[in-house]
DNA sequence: TGTATTCATCGACGCACGTCGATGAATACA
DNA sequence: TGTATTCATCGACGTGCGTCGATGAATACA
């Protein structure tokens, strides 16, 4: 039986994914096969730039997109690694699951469990 | 370039597993390997009954999981084809993508794209 | 130095969502 | 027939979310 942390870190990255204007995003980006500027994607998208700029955010919080600035222009992209490794609905319900996303970078190590 | 509708099919996908009471009520369905009760759920999660059958509810419109009700009782298992054939997040950015999900019986044929 | 461009952030708005307790329908059982 | 059990539905509540327009910071360029 899993636990409800775990349950909530699993069902922040499928809500990430709940969203049809961060799809639409996610998709161009992966098929744009190069970093793209946000005025890219508004342009493309017919929504606001405040709103792309909010989803965005979103899904750099998940790692799903990494950016890099330059000047005044951002430059976003898919993060390849978690879509390549992006565990299947099947395998997180099912028990074998990694609690910290495997296209994460270990930078700050995540609470522990069952240490209290 | 993907369409907004097709955004928003898979998007409710997801959005169904973006709950973590949801993804535990899952995980309990596939590891019981055999039909449950909401009486049972409700006792495991901590969570009120009419919660319970609203998430299940949720759960059955995107076929995620199955009911049968005998008596007084509704028996709740997971369907096993919708997460066999899960599409991975990459198979849907990327573009080979199921519009209409491989476990969804399709007894009403969806709306066809490209046809106006 | 002044103007234009790019983008993140803020505040606001309306709607959707998760949760609860109460209610009632359907069935089981005495 | 009356009581108990199981569960879906309803209404209500607070919160979160998607969207927008406005603002301002940072940079580029004349």
């Amino acid at each position: 039986m899993i636990d409800r942390e775990d349950a909530d870190t699993w069902a922040s990255w499928y809500k990430a994914l709940g969203d049809p204007t961060r799809i639409l995003i996610l998709n161009l980006l992966a098929t744009a096969q190069r970093p793209v500027t946000v005025n890219e994607i508004v342009e493309s998208l017919d929504v606001g730039q405040s709103t792309i700029s909010h989803h965005l955010k979103i899904l750099g919080e998940v790692r799903f997109v990494l950016v890099e600035r330059e000047g005044t222009s951002s430059w976003w992209r898919i993060n390849d690694r978690c879509f390549e490794c992006f565990p299947t609905a099947g395998e997180l319900i099912m028990g074998r699951l990694p609690t910290v996303a495997p296209w994460v970078k270990s930078t700050r190590p995540r609470k522990r469990k069952g240490t209290t």
